[in-house]
DNA sequence: AGTAGCACCCGCACGC
DNA sequence: TGCGTGCGGGTGCTAC
């Protein structure tokens, strides 16, 4: 499922494909993936993709007057393909570019969000909001962060307002290699640990970057990237099985909402 | 104000 | 075998 990894991944590739390519047309075949004003999305018409770059788990293409802001959630995949060929389930944007192909949005569950966003508004769209990425974290700026938050340390690594580019999979796997507990309240964590966060975050992502990402479900058989870094999860997704480093048995709880998998005895 | 809970979706795993 | 139910993933909204 596509990470910060993966969406650097796309955004590269995006950027050979389709940079200074124009768009003609758009086809919307499903419209709650728009999530700005539907009549004004049509305005993406005539304009041209100028540069593509990356924000937290965002694509932000630039556009001539627009920012097209595109998240791709759990499923959410673009393929170019020939104009003429046939629409595939789960397709649900179309983007009409000058070359007789088009840029296609594939979705499965629906849930990724696109936003067009006038190129002066954007301090008001969801880019705002965001933490930091990973490689400008520092000490001072996360311990600031968590002294005045009560919530446990998951759901804090979880939003994207304190830092981006940590999704569920690897905030079990970030904590584990911290040796933190994943309910302790922010507040609670000692320097020593908020620097262990610090540089496991990079290392996690990093690696995850270099092995093409996390395939845990495979929901689709189309040529969807599918990165090994499954292949060296700890935690996630292994309740019930031994602890790599103490025998001890995973256990799986619930924080936030969100499936939590740690060791007991590693992580205090 | 900060935090918790839920809605958004749908393919798949699971239990009967 | 077929069916119904529940889960999960990231974000943003609503309700405490």
């Amino acid at each position: 499922m596509p990470e910060l990894p993966e969406v650097e991944t796309v955004k590269e590739t995006l950027k050979k494909k389709i940079l200074n390519k124009k768009v003609e047309d758009v086809k919307i075949y499903y419209n709650g993936i728009i999530a700005t004003d539907l009549k004004e999305f049509e305005k993406i018409k005539n304009q041209t993709f100028l540069d593509i770059k990356r924000r937290g788990k965002w694509i932000v293409f630039e556009l001539n007057d627009h920012y097209l802001l595109s998240h791709l959630r759990m499923e959410g995949k673009y393929h170019l393909k020939e104009k003429k060929e046939e629409l595939k389930k789960h397709e649900h944007i179309s983007f009409v570019l000058n070359n007789n192909k088009e840029l296609r949005y594939m979705d499965t569950r629906k849930f990724g969000k696109m936003h067009l966003i006038k190129k002066d508004e954007i301090n008001k769209s969801p880019l705002f909001l965001l933490g930091p990425e990973p490689e400008d974290l520092t000490y001072k700026y996360l311990k600031e962060k968590f002294s005045k938050k009560t919530i446990p340390i998951k759901t804090a690594i979880l939003d994207q307002t304190i830092l981006v580019g940590i999704g569920n999979i690897y905030a079990d796997e970030i904590l584990f290699l911290s040796k933190i507990n994943p309910f302790r309240k922010t507040s609670s964590l000692k320097k020593n640990e908020i620097e262990a966060i610090i540089k496991n975050t990079k290392l996690v992502l990093d690696k995850a970057t270099k092995l093409g990402g996390t395939t845990i479900r495979s929901y689709t058989s189309d040529e969807g990237i599918s990165g090994k870094f499954q292949n060296e999860l700890y935690v996630h997704g292994k309740e019930g099985e031994q602890c790599s480093s103490c025998s001890d048995i995973i256990k799986k709880t619930r924080i936030g909402g969100r499936g939590t998998y740690y060791c007991e005895k590693c992580q205090k």
